[in-house]
Parts: structure tokens; sequence; C-alpha cells
DNA sequence: TACAGTCGGGG
DNA sequence: GTGTACGACTGTA
């Protein structure tokens, strides 16, 4: 018998037998394959002769089973039910079995059925990506014991030392076709692969691989391209490739899919998953750009999933995978999951499509020295704090609280499953944000803690979709609404006390809002109306910032209406925020976006805040200088793309948008994209008024539609001239009339907290701000 | 003018 | 195998 003590890498099924484990020995650095038997159970409930039908039909298997009738638990049942308790030796036999068990018995209730391997084993050992372990195996490569030793919510860990390969293709392959590979280590041992010969290619790669022997390939269009190409080419030259470490099994391809989510089409390009080594494709990874390969191994620690698969699927997966883990660990059954996507709604969207959250008419204009103030991770910290959870919610009880206008009762006698699950979330968030609060900022942590908390806030921010919407395992309208219902009532308890403290309300917005008062312009003057709110309401809040200025824009199809989120300030540390306008739209080409900022920028440096005006000047000059680069086609063209994401099929299309005519021009050399993926083009003089970009032939610059990005530019600066006073009009007479800024005409200057004619205000609502007056 | 198509949101 | 918010805004016919 050997002990050792070490990282956990990687658990899955193996066809051959039991489950795989690999770890990273902390001695000698080795790395290590691991058998361990894992059998499986699931439950099957339903009438008794369709039970006794299906114990026949398992019975009648090819696979090593053991059947017995038991009692489970239900989460939304008040007793216990009676199962058939389904334990499978082979855990690689039990998807197969399960799926042709439920083809040929779709009558019947399946739990615990379709969970992910790594779940069920981190809910028998507590086992989870990177987990840290003492392990006794035998000779022949079986697990005897293992012991986690650390906590995927402590603060600070011991990383596993790993071992990282990047490869990357000279030029991006969707764009143009690459001839080499860059291959580097982590200590920056650099290689240039040509792609031909092929053979070469190959053996080369092989080598690397063999004597790097990486723990993680770190690529680019790794799923896309590379991967594919290097097993099809492995496969036509014979020259095999040890892309997984694990030498007896092939790698894992998943199709390329387009799906439903979120309200909008999503693309997934194909995915390749390696056996005993990592793959990770920074380009085929939702969210990757926000918290990289350390938030990536964070959601791994949490959630328990495994590294490849978080890396791929959005964070409410991971939430979906931890209520699982729970669920298991309390003996909870899980039920079986029908519908593969996920049709979820963002806690933004459900506020809008139904009773929602508190949305607030703002009072347009511009203002001075206003407060945000924001409860600081609101539906997850209401649902921790008023135990709010499928299980819970109508439940009368000794100790059941009653929700706000809704009338009825909440348990908080016994914790809920979703409260559990989040509870040590939202400490570990907590805990991170106040250890980032005080680190100081040469500390090499801070990258880290930065990308840990980045994983948490998504975590935290989709967990309430799952909660609200019907499909999902554990989900339940009614938790949902008591959700949006305690929300409002906080919202309205924080209005009261700012109001009660003599400050006006200019602003809500589902969990946050805008105060000010006269003489209040400092991070102190607010701290009692923080505690003030903290005490009516219970829930954490936090002062988002002081804005030396900020605008709330009014509607352009009806500019006395306001639009709740359609505004920008800059906070008193200089920085801005910018909610709803052109630069943050992700169609808007990078040409009309820096434009933008930099109006943006020379207003948020302005040296005296009441007197913004005194910016015009300049700001004219500058935009006649982007005109006359724009004139003279000196802007590159990479500035001027606008990128769109396909919304369909391109024979779907019932009008002829730009989006569209460039997806025909690809698709007429040959090149298809699938609804979910992006298409960039620029605007061009004639028909068909687009170029694609990604032709073969770069486009004439001279053929560029110059009146079209004018409009837009004129178009993105009057959306933020406007506060001054600045309108469409005036504008085009500064920029195209002879003499340039000629100055606001004396009753046009801009007066302080300038204020657009009142309109009407909305109190509590119905999520619909369209819905009110006339 | 009608309506088709795209966008955001969270921190 | 499934399903598609809602309001603001822009573009086409």
């Amino acid at each position: 018998m050997d002990e050792f003590t070490g990282w956990l890498l990687d658990v899955y099924a193996d066809p051959r037998d039991g489950v795989t484990l690999w770890f990273l020995d902390g001695g000698e650095g080795a790395r290590l394959r691991l058998s361990q038997a894992f059998p499986i159970t699931f439950y099957i409930s339903g009438p008794p002769e369709r039970l006794r039908a299906v114990w026949r039909f398992l019975k009648s298997q090819p696979v090593s089973l053991t059947l017995s009738r038991t009692q489970r638990r239900d989460l939304f049942e008040d007793d216990p039910v009676d199962v058939l308790a389904v334990q499978v030796e082979q855990p690689a036999a039990q998807p197969v079995l399960f799926r042709r068990t439920a083809r040929d018995f779709p009558d019947l209730t399946y739990y615990d059925a379709d969970l992910p391997l790594s779940l069920r084993h981190a809910a028998v050992h507590g086992t989870f990506p990177s987990a840290r372990c003492r392990v006794i195996a035998d000779e022949d490569g079986w697990m005897h014991e293992i012991e986690v030793l650390d906590s995927p919510w402590d603060l600070d860990t011991l990383a596993p030392p790993l071992r990282i390969l990047s490869i990357e293709p000279d030029v991006d392959p969707s764009h143009a076709s690459p001839r080499q590979l860059n291959v580097r280590t982590a200590r920056g041992i650099a290689y240039r692969l040509v792609l031909e010969p092929e053979r070469a290619l190959l053996i080369n790669l092989r080598a690397i691989l063999r004597r790097h022997d990486p723990d993680l390939l770190y690529t680019k269009w790794g799923d896309t391209w590379l991967l594919p190409l290097l097993l099809d080419l492995s496969r036509r030259c014979n020259v095999p490739l040890p892309l997984n470490r694990d030498p007896g099994l092939g790698v894992a391809r998943r199709a390329e899919r387009s799906y439903f989510t979120y309200g909008q089409i999503i693309h997934r390009g194909q995915q390749i998953h390696l056996f005993g080594r990592w793959h990770v494709d920074i380009f085929n990874a939702m969210l990757f750009h926000d918290y990289e390969l350390d938030g990536v191994m964070e959601l791994a620690r949490v959630t328990g999933l495994p590294v490849q698969t978080v890396a791929r699927v959005s964070p409410g997966s991971g939430i979906s995978a931890m209520q699982m883990v729970t669920a298991l660990r309390e003996g909870v059954l899980v039920p079986w999951h029908k519908q593969q996507a996920e049709y979820l709604k963002s806690a933004l969207e459900l506020l809008r499509a139904d009773q929602g959250g508190m949305v607030y008419q703002p009072l347009i204009g511009l203002h001075r020295d206003v407060a945000e103030i924001d409860f600081i991770s609101m539906y997850p910290s209401i649902m921790e704090r008023f135990n709010i959870s499928p299980e819970t919610v109508g439940m009368e009880g000794s100790d059941a609280d009653h929700v706000p206008e809704l009338g009825i009762h909440v348990d908080r006698e016994r914790p809920g499953l979703v409260p559990q699950t989040l509870k040590p979330l939202l400490d570990k968030r907590l805990e991170i944000k106040t250890s980032l609060a005080t680190m100081p900022s040469w500390d090499p942590r801070r990258k880290l803690f930065k990308a840990r908390a980045s994983a948490h806030k998504w975590l935290l921010v989709t967990c309430f979709g799952y909660l609200g919407y019907k499909n999902a395992r554990f989900g339940r309208i009614e938790a949902h609404e008591s959700v949006t219902a305690y929300g409002r009532e906080a919202l309205l308890l924080a209005k009261e006390a700012a109001e009660d403290m003599g400050l006006t309300v200019l602003h809500m917005y589902v969990d946050g809002l805008w105060v000010k008062k006269e003489g209040l312009n400092r991070v102190s003057d607010f701290q009692s109306l923080l505690d003030e709110i903290t005490e009516r309401t219970g829930l954490p809040i936090a002062l988002e910032g002081i804005y030396n200025w900020l605008a709330f824009l009014p509607s352009k199809v009806d500019p006395r209406l306001p639009v709740p989120n359609r505004y920008f300030g800059a906070f008193q540390d200089g920085s801005l925020k910018t909610r709803g306008i052109e630069l943050r739209r992700r169609d808007t080409p990078v040409f009309i976006i820096q434009i933008q900022m930099e109006i943006l920028r020379l207003l948020a440096d302005a040296p005296d805040a009441g007197r913004l005006t005194d910016c015009l000047p300049e700001i004219v000059a500058r935009l006649r200088g982007r005109l006359a680069h724009l004139g003279s086609y000196s802007v590159p063209l990479e500035h001027l793309l606008v990128a769109q994401k396909l919304s369909r099929e391109l024979d779907e299309y019932r009008v002829p948008s730009p989006a569209a005519r460039a997806v025909a021009q690809l698709e007429a050399i040959g090149k298809s994209l699938r609804p979910g993926q992006m298409v960039q083009f620029l605007y061009t003089l004639g028909k068909p008024g687009v170029v694609a970009w990604d032709l073969p032939h770069p486009p004439n610059p001279k053929t560029l539609d110059v009146a079209r990005y004018t409009e837009l530019l004129v178009r993105a600066a009057v959306s933020v001239l406007q506060p001054l006073g600045v309108d469409d009009e005036m504008l085009r007479k500064w920029l195209f009339g002879e003499y340039g800024y000629t100055g606001l005409a004396e009753n046009q200057l801009f007066p302080l907290d300038l204020v657009a004619p009142r309109v009407d205000r909305l109190g509590v609502n119905d999520g619909l701000v369209g819905a009110w007056g006339d």
C-alpha cells in the first residue's frame, strides 16, 4: 500500500472498470492514474405493476446491477416516496442503461438519473477539481482511501503546480488560413510548428507533448479548428498523437449547436474534451474573458464540475450543479431534467416578464453630487436571509414569515435547499471582496482574487433564474415571486429611509437607488443612510459611489419620457459608469465607441463639474478632427466594422438587413455561418450597401459609406452632449459649418441640475415601465 | 408608417 | 429534443 498527498485533477467513469482519478503527487510531482470502484444508484417511482415490469426489464439487461425497494425524500412531497433503487456496478454503464430504460418506460418517474459523475463523487467523497487529498492506493493502481484535506471555501489554498502548454495558430482560422502553430510552455519555452508538411507537424507535436506532458492544453480555436484538424491529420497520416494522457481512451467530441437561452440565440462550437488532461479553448468558453483560468479553476472547485466542463458552460449550470450536490448529500431525490438545453431567464428578464423588480422613472437631466447605493447580490441575499427555496415557500409553520404583497408564507424553521447552497457562496464572495479591499495593489494575489470574485458574481447572478424557472430541477414560480416581492419591499424601505433623512430619490432600478441632498458629497455623509437601510431591510448594501455629475437620458421616441436604463455619469474618482448608450452595444463600431468615450472622458476630467459646457470647444474640435479622418479614409477599416449576431438561418430573414446581406456574401464564397455566430461588415456606397469582412479580397476603403458613419458619429455625440443642452441641429452646425463651435446661446447655457419638464413619476409598478399614464 | 431585426442586463 | 422576454432603437420597404 502506498500513501501520498496531492491534488485531484480529474474524475471520470472509465469504460473499462470503475472510475479513473488523476492526481498530481505533491511530493514527487508525478501524475498518477488510479482506479476506484464506484457503483452508481438511480431511482424509479411509479405504479407497482409498472415497477415490476421495469424490474424484469432491468434484470434482462447485460449490465451488472442490484435492485431493491426503498423510500427516499422528494423535495416537493411531504412524505417519503417508494422507489426502486437501481445500483449499477459500472459507472460507465449507467447513462446508457438509464437512456434505454427511460425510452422503454417513459411513463415512470426517474431520479438521480442524469447527474454528472463528478457531482456524485463530490457528494460521496467531498472531492472537487484541484482538491488536496491524502490517498492510499495499492500497487495495481486501485485507490483504497481518499481524504480531502482542504475545502472549496478556503480563501488561501495551495494551488497545484500545473504544467500548461498553450497552442495557438498564427492567425484566426475563421478569417484566414493559418500557416504555423505557436506553442509555448508556462516557463517560456516556445516552438513554432509549420502546418505543412503534415507528418512533420504531427511528429514534432508528439515529441513536445511527450517531453512536457502538460496538465492543461490551453488553446485558441482548439475546439473549433485545431484539435479536430490534428485528430484528422493523425488519422490520415497514421501518426498517433497522444492528446489524452489516458492512453486507453479516445478524445470526447461534442457537436456544435445553436440554442436559445436568456432570450437570445447562442452558438457553441464543437468541443473536444480530453481524458487525464484538460483542454480549454479560450474562444469557446463563455465569459472566459471575464475571469480567465483562475476563475475557471474557482468555478470547478466550488461547483464540483470538471474543469473542462465549467470552462465551457454558463455559470448558471454551476449553481444547478451545486444544488444537486446539496440534494445528494441531504438524501433528497434529484428529478430527471428532461430538457437538455436550459431555458433560463436572468434576473432582469424575469423582472420584466412578470411581477418583477422595482423600476422607477428617473428624473431626466443632469444632476450633481448624486450617490448610488446598491444592494449587494440582492436576490441571492434575499433567498438566503428569508430562506426562500422551492420547498419552504407556501409552507405554514410555527416560524413562518409572511411574504410582502403575496399573502403566502415561507417556513423559516428548516434551512431550504437553495439557501443552504447559497450561504457558503455569499460568505466566500464577501470574504474575497473584504480581502481585496485591504489588499495592497502590488499583492500578487490580487489577480487571483479578482478572478474568483468575478466567477462568484456570475454564479450568484444566474442562480435566480434557476429558482424561478419552471423547467429547473428545483424551480418553483412562487419562490421566485417571493424573491422579487421581498426585493421590491427592500427598495421601497430604502426609499423611505432616504426620504426620512431628507434626501431626494432620483431613480431606483431593481437593486439600486440614486439619491442626493444639497451639501452631501463625501462618502461619510452617506454612512448613516447606509446603516439605516441595512437596519430596515436586513440586507447588505453598499455605496457604489458618488457622482460628480450624472445624466439620465430621455427616450428618443418621446423626449418627455425618461428611460430607466439610459444614463451616464462620472464618479468622484474619475471613473465613468454608462448604461444603454451606444458604447455599451456590441454592434457599435470601435470608431464610434472611441469617440463617445473620448467625449465622456473630457467631461469626466472637467475641472469644474458645474461648468461642463466649458468642454464644448475642445469636444467640437476633436469631433471635427475625427470627421476629417473619416473623410480622408484614414480610419482603420477594423475600427469601422459592425458586428452583429445572427438570429436565424439566412433563408429565414424576411428583410434584407445589413447583417443578412453580409452573410449572403459569405455564403456565396462557401463560408456559412450558423445562428448565434457573429457576422462583421462595413457600410459601403451603392448596392448592396454592406461588404462582409473575411471576403478573400480586402475591401476598397474608397467605397466606404462615409455619410453613414458620419451619421452614426453625430448620433453618438448627441446622446452624450444632449444633457448639456446641445441638440442635433446645433451640433451639426458646429461640425459642418464654417466657424466650428460658436457657443451656446445665453438661454441654452446649462444650469446646475437641469431637469427636463417633469413628467409623472412611477412608484411600484408591474415591471412594465411603459404601462403607466398615456 | 409598419414592422423586422438587434441590443441590453448583472459587477 | 426543445423553446423565442420586452422595451428602445435602427433599418428597410
